[in-house]
RNA sequence: GCGGCGGUCGUCUAGCCUGGUCUAGGACGCCGGCCUUCCAAGCCGGAGGUCCCGGGUUCAAAUCCCGGCCGCCGCACCA
C-alpha cells in the first residue's frame, strides 16, 4: 500500500476537523451513544444528515433502478438471517480470520498468513488449534519484535444473535444485502416473468463487527448499503444500453489495473468503455456498464471525473466469492482515496452454493433460438406379452428392464435365441424393442452469472460533504449539488417589522411545504447573517421578500454559490425551485 | 490490540505543569426583546457545564495517581 501512503500526503488541506465540528453543531451526524461515552464504529445521522442521505438514496434509485426499469427491480429482505445462509454463502468460513497475538509487543497477525509466508505451506482453512500447533512446532516468532506468539484464536466479523428462545437457533446480522437477492432470486425471477438479464437491487442496513473501526463515518460497524445483483446468462449476456450513460460507449473510465499496480503504477489510466470490454480489462460488458453508471452517479454528488477512479483488486485482496473486483475510489481531504463502491464479478458462485446447500433448483431455463431435434434410443416394453408369460414375476422383470440402458438391452437382443433372459426368466424377444426416437429440445438449465455494484451510503454522505465544504475567508459555504442538499430553499422576509412583507414570506413558505420541498423560514438577525446560516448548511437557493415585493409581486432568488440574485414573479417561485432540485 | 497525544457549557477554548483564589472564565452559537439595514459577529436581557466515567491520594481534586471508555496519529487489522 505504498501508493496509498503517497497519495495520502498529497491531500494537504485538512478540513476534517472543521467539517466534523460543523456536522455535529448543525446536525448532520455525530457519534452514537454520546451520553454513555460513545461506541466506536457507530454514528447517528442528525436532521440534516438524514435528509441528505435520503436525497442520495433517491438519486441512486433514479440511476440504478428507475432509469433501468426494463432491467432492474428492487426488494427488501431481513437483516437477521439463519446460520444456514452464511454457511452457504461462505461468510461463516471466510469472514473468520485466525489471529495470533505477540505476547511481548502485543502485535496482532493473521496466523494463516504468517505460517504461509514463513513456512511456504498452505495454512488457509486450518483450525486454530492446528495453527497454534504449527506455530509451536516450528517455533515461529513475532515478525516485528521476535517475541513469543500466543494461542491462535478466530475473529469473526459477523454479529451473532439467537432467533427465538431456542439456544441452538443461531442467527447472524447480514454483512451485505446480497444474500437476500440470491435466496429470493427464483421468486423474483418468476414475478418478473422470467426476465433475464435481471437486476435485483436492495437498500438496507448491514453490520460488520470490525476489529478497530477508525476514520469516523468511513468505517462503521453498522451502515446502509445500496447494491444490486445483476443476473445474466454468461453465454448470452445481451447488450447493455450504453446509450443511457453519459457519453455512451466511447466515454472514458479511469481504471488502475491490477497488473499495473504490481509493477508499481499508482495513477489510473483512461480507457473507453469499449476498450475496457474488448481488451478484457473488465471481464464482463455488464460490469463495465454498471461501473460507468456509478461514475455518472458519483459525479452528481459533486465530484469531478478526476476525483474518482476504479482500482482493480489483486487476487489476495478479493472477497471469496469474486473473480474480478474493482473498487471505486474517491478523493477526500483527509484520507486521500476512499472506497465508495465495490464492483465484483461473482459469477455463479452464490447461486450454485445456495442450490447445493438448499437442495433447490436455482437455475433458469435458457431457451434455444431454434428447438434442437435429438435422436434418442428408447426401450419399448410390451407389458402385455410379459404379463401373460410371467404372471406375478412380471413386475420384477419389467423393473429390471427399465433400469437398463438402451445399449444394454440391444446387447441382450443380439442373441440368436428366440428369447432373452432377464432376472432368471425367459421372455420372448418381441416383448422388448429398442427404437430410435426423435425428440425436440427447447432449451437447457443454466445458473446465471452475477455482477454486483455496491455502495456504502454513509460514505457517500461524508464524501459529498467533504467535497462541498469550502471557505471564503471565514465564511463557510457547503456547495452541495441542489439535488442532494438536505434543505432545498430558505425563505426570508427582508425585515420583520413590516406586516405585509412577513405575510407574503409566510405564504410562500407555506406553499413550499405544501409542495413537499424541504424549506426553512428564518427571521432571526440581519439578512446577511441569515444568508450565512443558510450557506453553512448548503441551502442552494434563498428567497427574499423585500419592499418591492409588495408593489410588483416579485421576489429575489439568491444563488448560494455565486451570491447572485435574480428577480422572479411570486407565482413562478415554487415551480422554479422544484424544477432545480428534482 | 499496542504505543504516543488528547477529552472542560451546543461549538471552540482558558484554567491543569506549581491542588485551595473555580460559586469553572471567555468567545461564538442558541432563546427573548430592541433595531430594520441585501450578504454573519449593533444594543439589552436570558438559558446553558455529570470539568469523559469509576476508583484512589489529600483537610481539600477540573488539576496528582490507577483503571476503563472515547477520539486523533503511527503500527497491526479492514471478507
Amino acid at each position: 500500500m505504498e501508493g496509498l501512503r503517497i497519495l495520502k500526503t498529497e491531500a494537504k488541506e485538512d478540513k476534517y476537523e472543521e467539517l466534523m465540528e460543523l456536522a455535529k453543531r448543525r446536525g448532520f451526524f455525530w457519534q452514537s451513544f454520546e451520553i454513555y461515552g460513545g461506541v466506536s464504529g457507530f454514528y447517528d445521522l442528525g436532521p440534516l444528515g438524514t435528509l441528505m442521505k435520503r436525497s442520495i438514496i433517491d438519486l441512486w434509485l433514479k440511476y440504478f433502478v428507475l432509469r433501468h426499469m426494463d432491467l432492474v427491480t428492487i426488494i427488501e429482505t431481513p437483516v437477521i438471517n439463519p446460520a444456514k445462509v452464511f454457511k452457504a454463502s461462505g461468510h461463516l468460513e471466510s469472514f473468520t480470520d485466525p489471529i495470533v497475538r505477540c505476547e511481548k509487543c502485543g502485535g496482532i497477525f493473521r496466523a494463516d498468513k504468517l505460517i504461509e509466508e514463513k513456512l511456504k505451506i498452505r495454512a488457509e482453512g486450518k483450525k486454530p488449534e492446528e495453527l497454534t500447533q504449527i506455530i509451536k512446532e516450528n517455533d515461529l516468532r513475532c515478525p516485528s519484535c521476535g517475541g513469543p506468539l500466543g494461542e491462535v484464536r478466530t475473529f469473526n466479523l459477523l454479529f451473532k444473535t439467537t432467533i427465538g428462545p431456542y439456544e441452538g437457533n443461531t442467527g447472524y446480522l447480514r454483512p451485505e444485502t446480497a444474500q437476500g437477492m440470491f435466496i429470493s432470486f427464483k421468486r423474483v425471477h418468476t414475478v418478473m416473468r422470467n426476465r433475464l438479464p435481471l437486476g435485483i437491487a436492495q437498500i438496507g442496513r448491514v453490520a460488520r463487527n470490525e476489529i478497530s473501526p477508525r476514520q469516523g463515518m468511513i468505517r462503521l460497524r453498522e451502515f446502509t448499503i445500496a447494491e444490486m445483483e445483476f443476473f445474466f446468462d454468461p453465454e448470452k449476456p445481451g447488450q447493455p444500453p450504453f446509450e443511457r450513460i453519459s457519453g455512451g460507449i466511447k466515454s472514458k473510465l479511469n481504471i488502475l489495473r491490477a497488473e499495473d499496480r504490481l509493477e508499481g503504477v499508482e495513477k489510473p489510466s483512461q480507457y473507453t468503455i469499449e476498450e475496457a470490454i474488448e481488451e478484457g480489462i473488465v471481464v464482463s460488458p455488464w460490469m463495465a456498464y454498471w461501473m460507468a453508471v456509478s461514475r455518472d452517479f458519483v459525479k452528481e454528488l459533486g465530484l469531478s471525473e478526476e476525483e474518482t477512479f476504479f482500482e482493480e483488486k489483486l487476487p489476495e485482496e478479493r472477497a471469496h466469492y469474486a473473480t474480478q473486483t474493482f473498487d471505486q475510489l474517491v478523493k477526500v481531504s483527509r484520507w486521500g482515496w476512499v472506497e465508495v463502491s465495490g464492483h465484483a464479478y461473482r459469477g455463479d458462485y452464490d447461486l450454485s452454493r445456495h442450490q447445493k446447500y438448499s437442495g433447490q433448483d436455482l437455475t433458469v431455463f435458457r431457451r434455444y433460438e431454434k428447438p434442437i431435434k435429438k435422436k434418442l434410443k428408447k426401450v419399448r416394453i410390451n407389458k402385455a406379452i410379459i404379463g401373460r408369460e410371467l404372471g406375478s414375476d412380471a413386475v420384477k422383470v419389467i423393473g429390471a428392464l427399465r433400469a437398463m440402458s438402451p445399449e444394454e438391452v440391444e446387447k441382450l437382443l443380439e442373441t440368436p435365441e428366440e428369447f432373452i433372459e432377464v432376472e432368471g426368466r425367459r421372455i420372448p424377444k418381441d416383448a422388448v424393442k429398442v427404437v430410435v426416437q426423435e425428440e425436440v429440445v427447447h432449451g437447457e438449465k443454466v445458473i446465471p452469472h452475477v455482477v454486483e455494484p455496491s455502495f456504502g451510503v454513509e460514505r457517500l454522505v461524508f464524501v459529498a460533504l467533504d467535497k462541498a465544504y469550502t471557505k471564503e475567508g471565514d465564511r463557510v459555504v457547503l456547495r452541495l449539488p441542489p439535488r442532494i442538499a438536505p434543505i432545498k430553499v430558505v425563505v426570508f422576509p427582508l425585515v420583520t417589522n413590516d406586516e405585509e412583507i412577513v405575510r407574503i414570506a409566510r405564504e410562500i413558505y407555506e406553499r413550499f411545504l405544501e409542495a413537499g420541498i424541504a424549506a426553512l423560514y428564518d427571521t432571526s438577525g440581519a439578512i446577511g447573517r441569515r444568508y450565512y446560516r443558510a450557506d453553512e448548511i448548503g441551502v442552494p437557493y434563498a428567497i427574499t421578500i423585500d419592499h418591492r415585493s409588495k408593489e410588483d409581486h416579485t421576489v429575489t432568488i439568491r444563488y448560494r454559490d455565486t451570491r447572485e440574485q435574480i428577480r422572479i414573479s411570486i407565482s413562478d417561485v415554487i415551480s422554479w425551485v422544484t424544477e432545480k432540485v428534482r
